[in-house]
DNA sequence: ACCTGAACACCGTTCAAGT
DNA sequence: ACCTGAACACCGTTCAAGT
């Protein structure tokens, strides 16, 4: 495998699923990839761009999007969105704070979360508020999803509901109405 | 000053609010206090306790809770907890990755997060729906200041607002409607 | 152009030994 | 009981030097 930007990230993601943020660290990375850490230098700025090509490569697929025509509304087509996003990032260890870094950072490049916008402008939202309501929305999925984990690694018994879903559909609600 | 718990607890807010939590390191800690990095250990168990115990510190203070009668309903009393929350928040470099640390480990002893509880019971939600919606409110407000902090960081114009206030509303609204 | 080797300036945590 | 000194096993980033 040659070491290009491609097979860092793609090395990085793989770390990160297996093991989470705190074992993915430039070091690790090199030994995984059989080079010493200042190699990886070559191929990434630094770790923070590296985390956010990581969410990106992560978020955008196009299993994390949603045909708007399969729905009745736009507001149930942004439920089922998050949702899938909600799912997709519980199984991932850290995703949230990964996901954080990169949509600050290159706002406009996380494709769910454009698509989040889009259908709440489908929905009636002027493109300010709609930029306001996937901020809402983001935050939500992100906050239950770090939530869920912690309790997980504090090993507390979380067979109890987050109450993900109820919160979602009273944001959209609130959003909707 | 004599290395107690209260000492490091209280030294460790104010690196926090001067430098950030990158800045809060036991070793940085240690520096402050004149000991020894392993003294700090006879105080707190770890560095995830002693983040718990700045959290709370920070949190559990008079100025952010709301008096109840002054509002006509408690959906107002919500909003302008949440806001104060926001608010005292925003200033205080990492605050958010600090409180979650806190509110996963001991859930039910930040004061401001349990009178946001109550005041959605007041509104008339379950016991378990108020437990969601408090989930909510807080997830919009950490996301809202880490992501406000994080284009400051990242010297991005930050002159536009982040819709705090705005997506509060429409939330509040979806939970009390 | 791409990588090694080595350094710089850090981390959190533990623990024998001192007082 | 409380603290020092020192170690263990790590970090991210940089950069001369090699190929």
């Amino acid at each position: 495998m040659a070491l290009t930007q491609l097979t860092v990230v793609d090395t990085a993601v793989e770390i990160l699923q297996q093991f989470g943020l705190a074992d993915l660290s430039m070091r690790r990375l090199a030994k995984e990839l059989d080079v010493q850490v200042g190699a990886l230098y070559w191929h990434v700025k630094n770790k923070q761009e590296l985390l956010a090509a990581v969410a990106a490569k992560l978020l955008n697929t196009p299993e994390l999007a949603v045909r708007a025509e399969d729905f009745a509304t736009p507001a149930d087509a942004v439920l089922q969105l998050a949702r899938k996003l909600y799912l997709a990032l519980l199984p991932i260890q850290d995703s949230p704070e990964v996901i954080e870094v990169a949509s600050a950072m290159q706002a406009g490049q996380l494709q769910p979360v454009l698509q989040l916008r889009s259908l709440l402008q489908d929905a009636g939202l002027s493109e300010e508020q709609s930029r306001f309501g996937q901020q809402l929305l983001l935050n939500h999925v992100l906050g239950s999803v770090a939530y869920r984990q912690n309790l997980v690694q504090l090993d507390v018994d979380s067979s109890e509901s987050d109450g993900f879903d109820w919160g979602l559909q009273r944001a959209v609600a609130g959003l909707a109405g």
